[in-house]
DNA sequence: ACAAAAGTGTTAGTTCTACACCCATGA
DNA sequence: TCATGGGTGTAGAACTAACACTTTTGT
């Protein structure tokens, strides 16, 4: 009885996503990471004036790659072209996306259940996305989002759906493949002193490096060229800069 | 035009799978490893008597997470219920179920571009599942597949789609989890001995292990317990037998 | 006794870790 | 000249890799 009434939304809300040429059932969701004030942020939307956030995400098209669907969201939302994005997770219980904040707003706003993309099925393929920071302008012109900010991972506000999961599944990647696969290089802007990246190194991965040794550790990598000194107004020894070996 | 063409069959196969309530334009796939004869082996399907292969998959329900889904197609074409399964990847390219071989005997036998699941838009969400040798009973019910194999990885045949890419991520995967996640003792039958855990590793890794080195890295991590010697008619000394601690 | 293959030991080399020491800079 | 913080050195521990030696077993 009751499923078969869902099913009967679900088909209605699907066919109104093959209207414009989209996949129904299936978005994209995107960790957009940036590194500011010593932290490591994420890119966060507003539901509705509710105090409750989300991550981007979007649709894709019938005759497009999930992979360009996910950059094209990210390009449309920030104007970036050249970002580091990285599959890492699909989201997939059949209850994910009904939240009760989001039902409770539908229903007192007098939304019908088949009003958008909220609250039907949905598998969502998810992304973290490294950017450095102050290159993103976000703009909003979404239905049902208010604002968008950047957090610190460390004062998260309440999220929706499952994407708190999500974050921390991004968080875990970004910790296996940081090294691996050099993407500091995608966080902080060139050049660099070594204690910034430390600072970032201890951002991710919420500890401690020492100092010496953690300076030896990338030293050794031979992925680093030395391009001068910076000369700041600090009383202290000037920290070399450094750039990134192609 | 041509693109138009596509968007109403696609939206005809997908109507045939909400009506048997599925998620349309979504699948599983599973990459089915087993160790046998030393050697690292994938369950394949052969598809209509073509010589070429691929890996099972399944649909999943409107009702159903994503990853009940392929843990019951694995059910259902294995018995198996107790089976070590992880998402490891998800296959979006928009291309990427429209293979030549597929289309020209589709177009052979007479069947409609709109026949099946072959040749639509498809996403599929794709996990590695271990089982231990001999347990598994495959069962073929499904239209156009003429058999099933357990194949030696070093030895594969023509897959069709990009089935060959997800199988070297999985392998990939596998590599970088088994030894973090302890998954080597799904595919080992209880009790085991020292070289035969070597083996597996080697067959894993494809490269040797010192022996006398193996041995002691395993057994410093505290993971195993020797529950005996094993008796065997082998003109050597006999290894011990080894269990996984719980 | 011998071959085969398992268990154990040894040694040199490398890497990790903590900490000490020195250096440059501005107040 | 002092505090701050970056750069470099070093000794001990831990880990790695290669190889030698010993033990068990069936023929």
């Amino acid at each position: 009885m009751d499923t078969d009434k869902n099913h009967e939304i679900n088909l209605q809300a699907s066919e109104k996503q093959y209207s414009k040429n989209l996949l129904p059932s299936l978005s994209v969701n995107s960790v957009l990471f940036s590194y500011h004030n010593e932290a490591l942020n994420v890119l966060l939307l507003e539901f509705a004036e509710t105090d409750y956030f989300m991550l981007p995400g979007g649709f894709i098209k019938n005759d497009e790659d999930v992979d360009e669907a996910a950059l094209r969201s990210l390009k449309e939302r920030t104007g970036l072209n050249n970002i580091y994005l990285e599959q890492f997770y699909v989201a997939g219980k059949a209850g994910r996306t009904s939240d009760p904040v989001v039902l409770e707003y539908l229903e007192k706003e007098g939304y019908t259940t088949t009003a958008g993309w909220l609250n039907q099925r949905n598998v969502s393929v998810c992304y973290f996305a490294l950017v450095s920071e102050k290159r993103v302008k976000p703009e909003i012109k979404e239905n049902f989002i208010s604002e968008y900010k950047w957090t610190d991972l460390q004062k998260l506000p309440q999220l929706l759906f499952d994407h708190y999961d999500i974050i921390q599944k991004a968080i875990s990647r970004l910790q296996a493949d940081i090294d691996q696969k050099l993407l500091f290089h995608n966080l902080l802007s060139e050049p660099f002193t070594m204690p910034e990246l430390r600072k970032l190194y201890e951002a991710v991965f919420q500890k401690q490096f020492t100092r010496s040794n953690f300076q030896r550790k990338m030293l050794k990598r031979n992925i680093l060229v030395r391009v001068g000194k910076k000369l700041e107004g600090r009383a202290n020894k000037a920290p070399y800069l450094y750039k990134f070996k192609k």
